[in-house]
DNA sequence: GCAAGATGATTCAAATTCAGACCATTTAGA
DNA sequence: TCTAAATGGTCTGAATTTGAATCATCTTGC
């Protein structure tokens, strides 16, 4: 019934519409809270979040980039002013001498406490409050699923 | 039970991380088509469309930067360099002089008619058809209010 | 063991974005 | 009618992002 170049339906449009704005809005309330907050961006807070829960609280460089899915050269810039506010700290890796390992410190642990719990006050605020648990079950389903086809590419 | 800083449960969790990252692997494909197909990037895309379907194919600047979601500053640019490329063009608007006209050129909408479907090909293999018709409706309906809520503050 | 290609990361210049200052006009209120 | 505040846009310089080029190190296949 539809082809792949038609418009959308008005029910299609509306999910897609409501998909874009939900998610400019949302980022923008936590760019917001975590600048004020930590002075970091959302990139800086996700690089932060991902080597705190990684083994050893570090990752090689490429690995961080592919999960904050940002590209190479961003990752090696903000990593850079990360290092230099003194939260994370570069170290090579004996087995591959090509690799970087981005590594938390104390400081760069102490500054995700501080930020959390505002952060997380922003999402339960923004969105999580704003839905049913059975809305939030079905968009984990839902929109996991749009993330997950779009990776395996 | 949950307090405003508390960790996510798991549920919310997922349903946080998917949408995050069905923003921007979703937003990733649609910019790597338009860039593609018309040399344009997302946000100046929703500028021709915003246009197209406007009254007299015009906005104030200001309307439109609202519409689109960006900064003011941030349009100036991106209309600067449509106009440039002979998409839009500004006018002065008569009745408040402070004001400027921004309008869909024939060129801009020819542009539009170029990249359209295979931007509406992009939505619908990365987010429509991965989804059920009764998840679509209930995307649109919770992502829907929590853009609306955002939006009134 | 070695050349050709893959991989990990950085660098560079150009393009874009940001925040705030700024200018012109309009609106409201005394 | 004036003036202060609000609004609409642009401009500026600094910060960030992009994409291609580059460099060094691994891996493969011969």
């Amino acid at each position: 019934m539809n082809e792949a170049g038609d418009a959308l339906e008005p029910r299609e449009l509306r999910a897609w519409m409501a998909f874009l704005a939900a998610g400019h809005l949302v980022d923008h309330e936590v760019e917001r809270q975590l600048k004020r907050d930590g002075g970091l961006s959302h990139a800086e807070f996700e690089v932060l979040v991902r080597l705190r829960s990684a083994a050893g609280r570090r990752l090689r460089m490429s690995d961080l980039a592919r999960e904050v899915m940002v590209s190479k050269s961003r990752l090696t810039y903000q990593v850079t002013q990360l290092e230099r506010a003194g939260l994370v700290k570069r170290t090579g890796c004996p087995s591959d001498r090509r690799s970087v390992w981005a590594e938390l410190t104390d400081d760069g642990a102490a500054a995700l406490d501080r930020v959390r719990p505002g952060h997380r006050r922003v999402v339960r605020e923004a969105l999580v409050d704003v839905l049913t648990p059975e809305e939030i079950d079905l968009l984990g389903a839902a929109l996991g699923r749009v993330a997950d086809r779009l990776r395996e590419r």
